[in-house]
DNA sequence: ACCTGAACACCGTTCAAGT
DNA sequence: ACCTGAACACCGTTCAAGT
């Protein structure tokens, strides 16, 4: 449903509503239902329609720059719609449709070497940390009143007390607003494009680790 | 809040309101504003309690120790609470109030040869890799009535087309509900233990090959 | 097949009032 | 400080009815 993924992509998760659609189609709110059954069914169908956007890396490339532009891609296509991140991070029925996205990256890993439990492995750590890292990367804001919270915050890691917190009194400079459970602003308006690609080669250089060992 | 984490556990994300709680202390609806003024609060206190529970690593082990007793630590923590962990994924203002993980964590990754820029990625790789990965395997299933999507899903991976996806043809058998994107049931009823041990092993000897690289 | 229109049970939040 | 009680605007979903 184009409607809705406006209406999220413009006025975040919170505001989407079926009533909500229903008023930007300039039309009942039964109507949405016979569409589209019920709200979850329409969630599902927006978070599919921002992974069909993906583009998959060719699969001619070494398989080392295949996951390095897959990861790239992916990051790009979930930053384009940030909003609908947090909705697609807690359904289990996301992307089950075609296995086109499953079966290229399957290729790209067998390809590489891996074979029986080690290739599920694989194709797991893949699935799992580059999504959940960007999952975690766009994780919602509070709602725009909250920012005492911001506030109360910053000024926490503008005084890190190191008797409690010495290794990170140390490093507070280089990790504020910069590292996960110390930003007040999400990856949207806050991206931490360093980290990704700090986490993209440990991710490949692990993979490479575990083939170096079989 | 108590009540509310005894409602998620045991009825859902979906089942929690501010007028269930009250509910469930017997008391009026607006009683529970007062003490916790938003239901957006209140979920992000659930969410902190449970991360309360995690127990840290001794930090006297060995780097590669204590990244593995973490990630199965914080691990046993959020499937004690697969509930919370869709609520906890979508909201950036979760865990910021003490630091002591991030303290100890960049403790462990500082002790393990990392400083400035590359600390902080090993601290934004450890924290997107390990929680990512877990909010990815306990994404919340459809609700009980979508069980047609359960059977269309086993159905359609009971007979894949070798000739559009010929790698997962190879390999269904390994895949087959223990795969991301081929799973019917979530980790909550269908924990993917192996698939977890082999990322962290991807993660742990990942960030050993960029120490090497320093 | 697609939409209207009314209704139901539920929701978060505000506000005035009590103790 | 803590709770009651009524009210408001909004929500997802069902059902009967129209074309």
């Amino acid at each position: 449903m184009r409607a809705a993924l406006r209406v999220i992509d413009t006025e975040g998760d919170r505001a989407l509503s079926m009533r909500r659609v229903a008023a930007e189609l300039g039309v009942y709110p039964t109507a949405v239902q016979h569409h589209v059954n019920t709200k979850e069914q329409l969630l599902v169908a927006v978070s599919d329609a921002v992974l069909d956007e993906m583009v998959m890396p060719s699969p001619d490339v070494d398989w080392v720059e295949w996951l390095e532009v897959f990861s790239a891609q992916l990051r790009a296509v979930l930053h384009a719609h940030p909003n609908v991140v947090p909705v697609m991070a807690a359904r289990l029925r996301v992307a089950t449709g075609a296995f086109t996205l499953s079966e290229q990256l399957l290729a790209a890993l067998a390809g590489a070497g891996f074979t029986g439990a080690a290739l599920r492995g694989a194709y797991n750590s893949v699935i799992g940390f580059v999504f959940g890292w960007i999952f975690t990367e766009l994780a919602a804001e509070p709602a725009a009143d909250e920012d005492a919270w911001r506030q109360d915050l910053r000024s926490r890691l503008e005084r890190v007390d190191p008797a409690e917190a010495p290794t990170l009194a140390v490093h507070v400079d280089d990790l504020r607003n910069r590292a996960f459970m110390m930003r007040w602003m999400s990856g949207q308006s806050n991206p931490l494009d360093d980290s990704f690609e700090f986490a993209v080669r440990v991710m490949v250089s692990g993979l490479q680790a575990q083939l170096d060992r079989q």
